[in-house]
DNA sequence: GTTAAAATGTTCCCGCAGAAAACATATACC
DNA sequence: GGTATATGTTTTCTGCGGGAACATTTTAAC
């Protein structure tokens, strides 16, 4: 009740509010419909009827319209035994699907993600030197032609890249990718000339968070810390209250440059003493094998926790890449030295958790972004063949 | 544009979104216009039409209706010298407020706040020790009752307390507010008792930065981190895409124990470095008159502001307190450092400003979250006499 | 001073969205 | 096979905003 008050967004000061209408009030109840099937697979009609509070009649014109979208099919209920007529189960289509493109330094991927999350088809090219924005344009264009031809009929909202770097507010230029030497690129034009699809780029840990927030880990839980340690440093994001972390600029949740000691070696990045200093693949491929060395790196990681915690609260703490396998190893000790630091009452711990999508988590998280347009107005955002 | 799709949080999940109906739109619309006048001051009939995007017909019945419900009045229109009809002014009705309660550990303060901000009558009183709960309470209600023979036919929407310690996430429950001594208090419940109004409780350093968001040097801008140093420490608080950070909990944003030097002091919280035992008043005190003291406790401060820089990535960081008469003496050298420590690319400079509301700050705050409830629900929310 | 033009308020009617009720249908249970 | 139960379907109703026509109040032009 009063904690929704608590964090909400205020509508106007600057900008008043537009007022709402009431194809307003469709296209709300419209996206409610696709979202919870989208995100809670199949659901029954009356599932539906049930847990938007909506009328009977109600839905059935809703479901109707996405059916006739080409959104949604219905199918003959799986008998329950319960009494009753058995209600219809709605299902999102699985011709409806996104592009995901994953440039890194190592390997250029794409993939085609259903709307239910499944991964359609992928292609991988791997990459002596790190590729150009023209490059990943010009892969991406021809693997999506290769699965076209794979899969027939395929009808595409957009397409999605995550890419390791800072992304701009806008959503389309890579500010600064100091791994692919990537640096104030419009790659959302590129993308978008190469495919003749709506783009948008994006940062990869955000994509990851939402990957794993959508169908992983972290499903359900609306405030999260996400931390990954990959071959390019440690990449964070953060769901505040069910939104991404976006910051003003688009550069907000970059965690692995957060301080965690004073007198820390230099960064790359300037600094001194950032977390993806003091914690990185190569410390940890050292100490493998050391297991005083590993608790020092289990130490930094749960001082790093610690300081996000008293900051961000979250109800969970994700951990990818080599910080999940850390994790693994040292969980004892994190957990413990958490539960030391924890500025909040002891008696309630903050989860830890380890990433639960594998190698496909990119792929389906820029995809997840790529659908949001749809999400938000199934009526008003156009399919395209692929 | 696709901005909002980044950050947007996805209705269901777990929950599916409630459906929307055709009274959602009039509670919408209804909350817009008054949100308007409440943050925009005055505005006329014609720029609600123009800003909402809203028919005329619409705009008047929707103005006809707060008036009805006795939250705004109409004026006359100035002399504008513009050709045409003469718009109606619609302005908050002045008797609408709410109370606001500060309990600190030197003094407790209620004041009555109108609805367009303006504090209309207050009391205080000094206290040698810290007031418990009850202390509190009891005061609010004499004081109240002062207030209402002060100001006859003031109507109320309810009060809330600013209180200096964590808050629970349902607002009513004071976890910990170590200098007040208060450790797991429902101190709503016992408010709302004394009053016999709608309580909500909350952090101070939260309604601190609402106030300042509402009223103050942070308007407009929606993505702010706020700092405030005080005899009870450093208060944080982050306002995250136009919404007040709050955590899973109701513990996010304690930047105070965020750890700025590994080698630190010991904090009263337990830990060791945390900012406020780095910067706290009695250093800046003793620093008062030594140029080098100063100079290490601004490049902490410098420091600190860095680090929260590349997990919020905010549009403004707001100082208030010691920590904005630090800012004053040393803002040269802060600014430097932290376009120094800057991870974002140089050209992108976040600004650092000082708190611009004064002790009225922490009052306006919590009669702002008190007012959350009526302006998302101008019809639902009862205005009770004082 | 009168008239025209412009901007806004007001009234009335329309279309759209969801609610509600009546009816139709499909299942389980007896 | 009959009944209770749950759900889909159809029809009717209400509420809300849009839009057009009209009324009102001002400035500008002559």
């Amino acid at each position: 009740m009063g904690d929704d008050l608590a964090s909400a967004a205020v509508p106007a000061h600057t900008s008043v509010a537009r007022g709402s209408r009431n194809d307003n009030t469709r296209r709300h109840n419209l996206s409610s419909l696709l979202t919870a099937v989208h995100y809670g697979g199949p659901l029954t009609r009356a599932q539906l009827t049930r847990d938007t509070g909506l009328n009977r009649s109600t839905i059935g014109g809703l479901v109707t319209e996405l059916a006739q979208l080409g959104l949604v099919v219905e199918d003959a209920a799986a008998e329950t035994g319960a009494v009753g007529r058995p209600s219809l189960i709605v299902r999102p289509r699985r011709d409806v699907a996104a592009l995901a493109l994953h440039p890194d330094v190592d390997a250029i991927e794409l993939g085609a993600v259903a709307i239910d999350g499944t991964v359609l088809a992928r292609r991988r090219a791997s990459v002596d030197a790190p590729p150009t924005p023209q490059d990943a344009a010009a892969f991406a264009w021809e693997a999506a032609r290769e699965i076209a031809d794979e899969l027939a009929g395929l009808r595409v909202v957009g397409a999605a890249a995550a890419v390791p770097g800072l992304v701009a507010v806008d959503s389309a230029t890579v500010v600064d990718a100091p791994h692919l030497g990537w640096r104030g690129v419009d790659f959302r034009e590129l993308l978008a000339e190469a495919l003749t699809l709506p783009v948008v780029v994006g940062n990869d840990a955000n994509m990851g968070l939402r990957a794993e927030w959508s169908f992983g880990a972290a499903r359900g839980v609306d405030t999260v810390v996400y931390l990954n340690g990959s071959a390019s440093g440690i990449g964070g994001a953060a769901l505040v209250g069910g939104r991404m972390l976006r910051g003003g600029r688009g550069y907000g949740g970059e965690f692995g440059h957060m301080m965690i000691r004073s007198d820390g070696d230099r960064c790359s990045c300037g600094r001194f003493g950032c977390l993806e200093t003091e914690l990185n693949a190569e410390r940890l491929d050292a100490a493998a094998h050391d297991d005083a060395a590993l608790d020092v790196l289990a130490a930094t990681l749960a001082a790093a926790i610690a300081n996000l915690e008293c900051a961000f609260d979250p109800d969970l703490v994700l951990l990818g890449g080599y910080l999940g396998a850390l994790y693994d190893v040292r969980r004892g000790l994190v957990d413990a030295r958490v539960a030391e630091l924890a500025f909040r009452p002891e008696a309630e711990d903050v989860a830890i958790a380890r990433t639960a999508l594998g190698g496909n988590r990119l792929l389906i998280g820029a995809a997840e972004r790529a659908f949001a347009a749809l999400l938000q107005d199934p009526a008003g955002v156009p399919l395209v063949a692929l």
